[in-house]
This record gives C-alpha cells, sequence and structure tokens, in this order.
RNA sequence: GGGCGGUUAGCUCAGCGGUAGAGCACUACGUUGACAUCGUAGGGGUCACUGGUUCGAUCCCAGUACCGCCCA
C-alpha cells in the first residue's frame, strides 16, 4: 500500500541509481538517432536557475524521444572555463596560504588545477543528476581531455595552414586584473556616472583662426579670435598618447585649421608634443565641441579613425593599466613622435612600443591616479575651458555625464583597449557559409527571431581574438626561432622539423606562452565528443545532432561559433535545430545576481518540493521567446500536482487496480470507459505535437489538465458506485481501463516529472522501467464522440445541481431531491444508466421523472429538459428569482450579439459558411435555453 | 542611435480573427473512506492608448506611451 505522499528524498537516489546501473542513459543502438549535445557547463560551476531550465528541456525532450523509439545520444560534458578555473585555484591557494601562481610556476600551477577538477571539478554533474538528467555519463567529456585536446591542435594547425588564423598586434579589450586578452563579449558595457572635461589644444606657432559658431537659421551667434581648439574628453589620461584631433568635413567652424598642428597641453613646457587636425567622418560636430582628439591605442572608436588616416598609436598602459615605464625616456619619446607628426619621420621607421609618451613623474601610476594629475596641470597652465559658477567667478568645464564603462564580466574591473599582439581567427570568412545555411533552412531557430540576431552578428563580425594570457588552457601550438620566425605544428618535433629546416640547421624554439580562449575548444564540441578527428561510428551516427537546446545570451559565443566551425571541418551543420530558451528571472522580473541577493537556488528547491516539481515549474512556465519568473508558489503547487497524481493511484492500488498488459483500449464497452480513453488519447496528441513543436508549457497544461481535472475529478469519482457496485464483467472492463489510463498518464508525464512517475510504475508492478516504456500510442480512431457526449450530460447535470444548491445555501451535506422535467427518451435512458453516479456526486435522495415542475423548486435548463429541485422549507425564492435573472440576462446578451451578427448581410456572405452555421446554431440553442429559462422565472413568480 | 521583446484577473503568466484562460492569492461551504499538499461553489478583466484593415480586432497593421533586453 502506498503512503500518502511521495517523499522525493528517498526516492530519487535511489531510482536514479538505478537508471545509471541499468545503462537506460546509454544509445540503444536501435532507431532513428536522437542526438543533444549538452552546452557544457563550467567544470568551476555550480547548478544555477538557468542549467536547471536549460537541462530540464533538453532531458523532456530526450526522455520523450527514448520513449518513441528514437536511438537517444545525450553527450554530457564540461568546459574547462580559462579564466574562471584559473581565479578559482589561484583564490584558493592564497585561502590556503600556500604559494602563488607565481611562485609555482606554470608546471606546478597546472598540477594543481588538475588536481583541483578531479577533486572538485564534477560538481556540477552530480547536480544535474539531482535534477534527473539522462545524459549517457559514461561518455562524459572535458574539453581539456586528450581527444577534445587533440581536436583543438588539429583545428588551429589547419585553420593556420588555411590562414584563417593569424597573429597580429590589434586593439583588444584588456582585463588588468587577470592579465589577459578577453573577447568583446566577456565585456559588459556599464552605465556610470562619469565626467566631461574640456580643455584647450592651442595650435602650434601662436596661430590664431576665427572661430564662428551659428544657429540653426544660420546667424552668427559667437565669432571671435581664437588660437586653440577645444576638446572634450571622459578620459585625460589618455591625452598623453594622442596621435590627432579630429573634426568632421563638413564642420565650418574648424575648416580654417585642419591640416595645422596643435600642441597637447600635457607633459612638460619645452617638451610639447605637436599633433595634426585632421578631418574624418568619425567625429558628431554636434557634440561637444565637435573635435575629438584621436587615442588610437587606447580606443576602438579612435583606433578606427586612426587606421584610416595612418595616425600613429601610442600605448600609454602596462598588462597591469598603470602608466607605463618602460621604452625611452619622455623627452626622446616626445621628439620621436612630433618628428612623426611633422611628416618627418614615418611610423614605420621606428619601434612604435618602445616610445613611451608617459612624463617620468607620472610613470608608474596607476591610471585614475594619472588622470588627476593631467587635470589638475591644465588646470593650472590655464588651459582647461573655464565656465562662470553661480556665484560669477570662473571655474573649469567639468559636465556630469553618463558614460559607457566596459567592465570585465568576470574581474569586474573596467577594461582597457590595449594594443597587444593576439592570435585571431578570420570570423569574417567562416561567417558567409554560417549565414547562409541558417538562410537556407539547414538550421531552424525556434523561436524564429533569433535568426535576426545570429545574421545581424554575423554580419558584422570582428576578428576573433584567440589567444590569452592565462596558464590554464590549450596552449597555443606555436613556436619561436632566435628570430621570431613562427612554426606552428600539432607538435613539438613537427615544429622542430620545420625550424631545422627553415634555418638549415638545429635552433632551440620558444613555445608561445598563450592559451586559446575557452570558446576556441567549445565551438568543436558538436563533433569533438563525438569523437573527431578520429572518424568515429558515433560521428557517423549521430552528427548533425538534432537539436541545441541553449539560451540567448551564449547565440554568439557559441551557437554562431559551433555553426563556423562545424561547416568548415564536417561539411555539415552542428545541429538541426536550436531551440532557444528564455532567462530565468526572479518572480519581481530582476535577473538573478549574488550581489542583488536574490538567486533562487534550485537545488534549495529541489530539496523542498523535489526534482519533479521543480522541472514542472519550469517546463510549464517555459513559453517560447518570454523570459521566466519563478516564484516558488508555482513550485509548491506543482508538488501538490504530484501529490495528486500519487494519491489517484494510490486510490487505485486500494480498488484492486492491478495491470492489464494486453489491454485492448477499443475493447471497452462502458461508455465512461470509452469516453476516458478518448480524452486520454486527445491528451496524448497534444502533449506529443507540443513537445515536437518545442512548446513545453504547452505539452504540461496539457497533462497537468488531465490528470487533474479529467482523470482525477471526474473519471475517478464516477468508477467510485462501478468498482463498488458494478457487475462482474463491467468491474474488471473499468478496472482494465484505469490501468490503462493511469500509465498513460505516467508515460505522458514521465518526460516531465521523471522520479514520481518511476515510482509509481514500479510500485504498481510495472515491468521494467517507466523511462523506457513505450510512448502512448495517438489514434484518433479510439476517440469516440457518442461516449463524449454522454459524459458532458452527465458531468453537466452534476456540475449544474452542484451550483445551484451552492447558490440557494443548501447545507453541502443535505441529500435532497430532484425532479426531471420534460426528459426525451435518451434522456431518460441516460437519467437510469446514470442515477447512481448523478445521486452520488449531485448529493441526491431520489431523481424521478416528470412533465411538470413541481412547485417551490429550483429549476436548471438541462438540454432539452429541466432539472427541477423541489426546496419546499429550504429554497429561498428570492435568491433563485435572482439566479435564474442573471442567468437569463447572460442568455440574452449573448443572443443580441449573435442576432445582430446574423442580421448583418456582410457577415453572412463573407464569414466563413461553418462560422455562420456555428453562430446559427449556437442562437437556437441560446434561444431553447432563454424559453426554458422564462418559464421557469414565471412558474416561480407566481409562487412568490 | 540601431535591433528585439513586453503591456491580458490582486500577483506570475498562457492564449487567440467570432464564447478571455491557468497557477497562486481571495470569499463561502465542507472530517462525502485516494488526496486538507484536498474537495465543492464563487468573486474578480474597457485584454496599455489612438487610429487603420476586416462582416467582425484582445488578436493583424501603423502610430503613441511606459517597461525590459541586446548591439553601438
Amino acid at each position: 500500500m502506498l503512503d500518502k505522499h511521495f517523499d522525493p528524498h528517498s526516492a530519487e537516489e535511489r531510482i536514479y541509481e538505478a537508471w545509471e546501473k541499468a545503462g537506460a542513459f546509454r544509445p540503444s543502438g536501435k532507431g532513428e538517432p536522437f542526438c543533444v549535445v549538452i552546452p557544457p557547463p563550467n567544470v568551476t560551476g555550480s547548478l544555477h536557475m538557468g542549467h536547471a531550465l536549460n537541462n530540464t528541456l533538453q532531458d523532456i525532450l530526450v526522455r520523450m524521444m527514448r520513449m518513441r523509439g528514437r536511438d537517444v545520444l545525450w553527450q554530457p560534458g564540461t568546459d574547462h572555463a580559462g579564466i574562471a578555473t584559473q581565479m578559482v585555484v589561484e583564490r584558493k591557494l592564497a585561502e590556503e596560504g600556500r604559494p602563488g601562481r607565481g611562485e609555482l610556476g606554470r608546471e606546478k600551477f597546472l598540477e594543481e588545477i588538475w588536481r583541483w577538477k578531479e577533486h572538485s571539478g564534477n560538481t556540477i554533474i552530480n547536480q544535474l543528476k539531482r535534477l534527473g538528467a539522462s545524459c549517457d555519463w559514461s561518455r562524459l567529456r572535458f574539453t581539456m581531455d586528450e581527444g577534445l585536446s587533440r581536436a583543438v591542435l588539429k583545428v588551429f594547425v589547419a585553420l593556420w595552414k588555411q590562414g584563417l588564423i593569424y597573429k597580429d598586434k590589434r586593439l583588444v579589450n584588456w582585463d588588468p586584473k587577470f592579465e589577459t586578452a578577453i573577447s568583446d563579449l566577456e565585456v559588459e558595457n556599464v552605465e556610470v556616472d562619469g565626467h566631461m572635461w574640456h580643455f584647450k589644444y592651442p595650435l602650434a606657432g601662436g596661430e590664431t583662426y576665427t572661430y564662428i559658431e551659428r544657429d540653426e537659421e544660420g546667424n552668427v551667434i559667437l565669432e571671435e579670435e581664437r588660437d586653440y581648439i577645444s576638446i572634450a574628453t571622459t578620459r585625460p589620461e589618455t591625452m598623453l598618447g594622442d596621435g590627432a584631433v579630429a573634426v568632421h568635413p563638413s564642420d565650418q567652424r574648424y575648416a580654417p585649421i585642419v591640416g595645422k598642428l596643435v600642441e597637447i597641453p600635457v607633459g612638460p613646457q619645452h617638451l610639447r608634443r605637436r599633433i595634426p587636425i585632421i578631418a574624418d567622418e568619425y567625429p558628431d560636430p554636434d557634440f561637444g565641441s565637435g573635435a575629438v582628439k584621436i587615442t588610437g591605442a587606447h580606443d576602438f572608436n579612435d583606433y578606427e579613425v586612426a587606421r584610416r588616416n595612418n595616425i600613429p598609436l601610442y600605448r600609454l598602459m602596462d598588462e597591469k593599466a598603470r602608466m607605463r615605464a618602460d621604452g625611452l625616456s619622455y623627452e626622446e619619446s616626445a621628439k620621436l613622435a612630433t618628428e612623426i607628426a611633422e611628416g618627418r619621420l614615418s611610423p614605420d621607421e621606428v619601434d612604435i612600443d618602445q616610445i613611451n609618451l608617459v612624463p617620468e613623474e607620472l610613470r608608474g601610476l596607476d591610471r585614475y591616479e594619472a588622470r588627476e594629475r593631467v587635470i589638475g596641470q591644465i588646470t593650472e597652465e590655464g588651459l582647461a575651458v573655464m565656465v562662470p559658477d553661480e556665484q560669477g567667478s570662473l571655474v573649469p568645464l567639468v559636465e556630469n555625464k553618463k558614460i559607457m564603462q566596459p567592465m570585465g564580466d568576470r574581474s569586474k574591473v573596467v577594461i582597457e583597449p590595449m594594443l597587444t599582439d593576439q592570435w585571431f581567427v578570420d570570423a569574417k570568412a567562416l561567417a558567409a557559409g554560417a549565414l547562409r545555411v541558417v538562410q537556407r533552412g539547414d538550421t531552424r531557430f525556434f523561436p524564429g527571431n533569433w535568426v535576426k540576431t545570429y545574421n545581424n552578428w554575423l554580419t558584422d563580425i570582428q576578428p576573433w581574438c584567440i589567444s590569452r594570457q592565462l596558464w590554464w588552457g590549450h596552449r597555443i601550438p606555436a613556436w619561436y626561432g632566435p628570430d621570431g620566425h613562427v612554426f606552428v605544428a600539432e607538435t613539438e618535433e613537427e615544429a622542430q622539423a620545420q625550424a631545422d629546416r627553415h634555418y638549415g640547421e638545429v635552433v632551440a624554439l620558444r613555445r608561445d606562452p598563450d592559451v586559446l580562449d575557452t570558446w576556441f575548444s567549445s565551438a568543436l564540441w558538436p563533433f569533438s565528443t563525438l569523437g573527431w578527428p578520429d572518424d568515429t561510428p558515433e560521428l557517423k551516427r549521430y552528427y548533425p545532432t538534432s537539436v541545441l537546446v541553449t539560451g540567448f545570451d551564449i547565440i554568439f559565443f557559441w551557437v554562431a561559433r559551433m555553426m563556423m566551425t562545424g561547416l568548415h571541418f564536417m561539411q555539415d551543420v552542428p545541429f538541426r535545430d536550436v531551440y532557444i530558451h528564455a532567462l530565468v528571472r526572479d518572480e519581481h522580473g530582476q535577473k538573478m545576481s549574488k550581489s542583488k541577493g536574490n538567486v533562487i537556488d534550485p537545488l534549495d528547491l529541489i530539496d523542498k518540493y523535489g526534482a519533479d516539481a521543480l522541472r514542472f515549474t519550469l517546463a510549464a512556465m517555459a513559453a517560447m521567446g518570454r523570459d521566466i519568473r519563478l516564484s516558488e508558489s508555482r513550485v509548491e503547487g506543482y508538488r501538490n500536482f504530484g501529490t495528486k497524481l500519487w494519491n489517484a493511484v494510490r486510490f487505485l492500488e486500494m480498488n484492486e487496480v492491478g495491470r492489464a498488459d494486453a489491454f485492448d483500449p477499443a475493447s471497452p464497452r462502458l461508455a465512461l470507459n470509452r469516453w476516458i480513453v478518448g480524452e486520454a488519447v486527445r491528451t496524448a496528441r497534444e502533449v506529443t505535437q507540443s513537445l515536437d513543436d518545442c512548446r513545453f508549457n504547452d505539452a504540461a497544461q496539457a497533462i497537468y489538465r488531465f490528470t487533474w481535472d479529467v482523470f482525477c475529478d471526474w473519471y475517478l469519482e464516477l468508477i467510485k458506485p462501478v468498482l463498488g457496485e458494478g457487475d462482474a464483467a463491467v468491474r474488471e472492463e473499468t478496472r482494465h481501463t484505469a490501468a490503462w489510463v493511469r500509465d498513460v498518464i505516467l508515460k505522458l508525464l514521465h518526460p516531465f516529472m521523471p522520479f514520481i512517475t518511476e515510482e509509481l510504475w514500479q510500485r504498481t508492478g510495472g515491468e521494467g522501467f517507466l523511462m523506457l516504456s513505450e510512448w502512448p500510442a495517438t489514434d484518433a480512431a479510439l476517440i469516440d464522440e457518442a461516449a463524449d457526449a454522454e459524459l458532458e450530460w452527465v458531468i453537466g447535470f452534476i456540475r449544474s445541481v452542484r451550483s445551484t444548491r451552492a447558490e440557494m445555501n443548501v447545507p453541502a451535506g443535505a441529500r435532497i431531491d430532484a425532479v426531471l422535467v420534460g426528459a426525451d427518451a435518451e434522456s431518460r435512458r441516460r437519467l437510469k444508466e446514470w442515477e447512481t453516479e448523478l445521486k452520488r456526486l449531485a448529493r441526491l435522495q431520489r431523481i424521478t421523472l416528470a412533465d411538470e415542475p413541481p412547485s417551490k423548486a429550483a429549476q436548471i435548463v438541462h438540454g432539452e429538459a429541466v432539472i427541477a429541485l423541489p426546496l419546499e422549507g429550504v429554497i429561498d425564492l428570492d435568491a433563485e428569482l435572482k439566479r435564474l435573472e442573471k442567468e437569463l440576462t447572460a442568455v440574452e446578451k449573448e443572443i443580441t450579439s449573435l442576432r445582430g451578427r446574423l442580421s448583418n448581410e456582410k457577415f453572412l456572405t463573407k464569414a466563413k459558411p461553418e462560422v455562420v452555421e456555428q453562430t446559427r446554431q449556437r442562437l437556437a440553442e441560446l434561444e431553447a435555453k432563454r424559453e426554458k429559462l422564462a418559464e421557469a422565472r414565471s412558474r416561480l413568480a407566481e409562487m412568490a
């Protein structure tokens, strides 16, 4: 006998272990392949709500497909998460008071990381198991595995040979905390309060010009002689590295001075550097003064302008974003820079990186300290633009302004655009194919509007910086000879051989110290996990994978890149469908974040309500294209749903409903059983179709409704008398049907609530595992409309009586009589057939037949007949009159609306014929009903 | 500035060219032998606003307002 409740704590682990032990997660090898690769969580990670949603949805698809006989492979794994992991281990070493990364050295430090990974790197895997994820864990992969590493090497070398990977000195996002380049996707632009300073750049040689400002009509509003140009900046410290001042070519105010030189108002006065004023489309004439300084080595927009105009790029900071202290002295640097600016020296003739334009007294300072110093110096010198304050005295013009500040998404420090040597993938070249296949529909997005996002990004794609100045990751397979010549090869031996051939002698090689971006290896995931570069049976069988389930936030990071590499190396898309799900937010729509303290830990919810409840909640709320606001009450509600199901099965058990393996659902004779079979089939069809369309919420709702509102509320209530009093054959049929429907529910619900359904399956003597049983059939022939009509009549009868009783304030326990008035033969037959059930569920003493309603009775129109409830002594005449009035009003309102429609000729001619017919029928029904209601009212009115 | 999405019951959300739904919350009643993690009944909505298309618009189109997110 089942307990009153399902106990997730004792059941979940036991069931999961039994599945795993039996190899139930492995591909069957039979049927059409269905393959999903898991979006690999970080090896440092722990399960958060996003993972819970993502993996619940995958598991639902995977479990359903498995039951439908597909050969399912859900390929799991983790990625090595370069920065994050290195950070975690460094922090751990520090906490334990052990030698840090620097002291340990590369090799020892990597050993530490591996040790850490072996020890706690699978936390998230175990958490996924608690969620119920049915991945094939025997195939667990890790991006730093031997096999996957081989794939990375092979891809790197191949792309290098094809010219699609190259080394370049470009501006990259530099994280001063981790001291590495990061991808622009790892930069969050945060709006912060900033300042805009306005400074004067004096024209060289004391030159002047007439500065004329006009309003919109062209009237002169300001005209003065100036010996300077006014520049606004949010980053004064970068003035040191300015290479030019740019104005818009159409800007008349500055037209006279384009091509002239200005002095940068920083650094020792006798060494003032001069830079040219250039014309470029970039400056916005309406913004600030219309003139902008160009610091190509420290700003992405400036970088483009500088490249267009051949303006030199001067690096000002070191890897910690301090003002650099290396290179030439300021005097020498300024001199060279000036010669370049005046065209006496070409930038190519000098080692630009040796030019350090940071004055000696600022060298080694933090960038913000340097900023303050620069501002102070300029202001002191009188080159700040001054405005009057409230008291009328002149003060430097400093605007308070919202500025977008780039922050490292992991380090949380301000990112510095930095000119460095890095490795790049020519993403543009690879993007073309990735765009084409989606255009063509080889891969489909659900919902489809994400295609636009995907296209936009791939169209404007920048070179992908793949090198990272870290130790943890795939080390770049490039070796340098004594003269810096690079040799790229899969092995050191091969690189050495190349070098020996190149130099004609044996030379010592030095390997590039950098590692690759983690996403470089993740981009290979759909084929590297299946065994590539080896030609494995898995690769043949499961590539392209069937569907990728992921969040929109990594369309760029991951989906697009997998598409590029998949097409390039496998000549086919990595997945047929991409299902993009939403973000999980808190119940107020806020993004969950540790700093906000609004994080809901899925494991807490699992502890409290069980994995099934959490999974069902996530699925029920996963409507396409919308974020999920998770509230705990919802989880609680679905936990209750599990209890409801549990007790329904418990009830069947108590009534000796066992198993009927040979049961044919077409065999029942009873309308009740034929009806529930039809309803079950309808539900199976809806769940199946919804899941095929990735409409998880619709599928969840369909099974929920059927289980609770149809099976529990009606079917179980209606079979109670049958099981108690029916004859043997009828009882037998009903038990078999009930068992069959119970199993349909367990199966349809299993992908959503795997634990409780499996437990019930086992406890009711189900053979093998539910998770490996066959998905319910969806044969529409099992739907019997005559049975539907019959049950509709029965349920409607009971509902009406209950409703009227409540409104008449009849005590819930009181058994009253009912009289069926004006019933036709069919209704009489039905009444006879269902008398027991009607009496029981409507709480009636007797049901009799009559041609006229008794006096002082509440009257309910039910089809062609009227159900009269003689409530002499109980009935509140006024209340009943009111009730009838209310119903009449509602009916009349609708009649008016339908009549209006039907008297509209345009409706009759233009609306679809079946709609017109439907409307007519409905009107006829309502008119009949109105008549009966009116009769009932007048009878009652007479009595009153 | 460009793109995407949202605005439906008190809350969180589905939905849809013809009759507006769920969960939770709320009200009343209920120890009916599966279930109080429950049952029965009920209240509650100008479907943001303005136009347009249509026989008919909460739904389609355009605009407005407000709110999100992404990219510059």
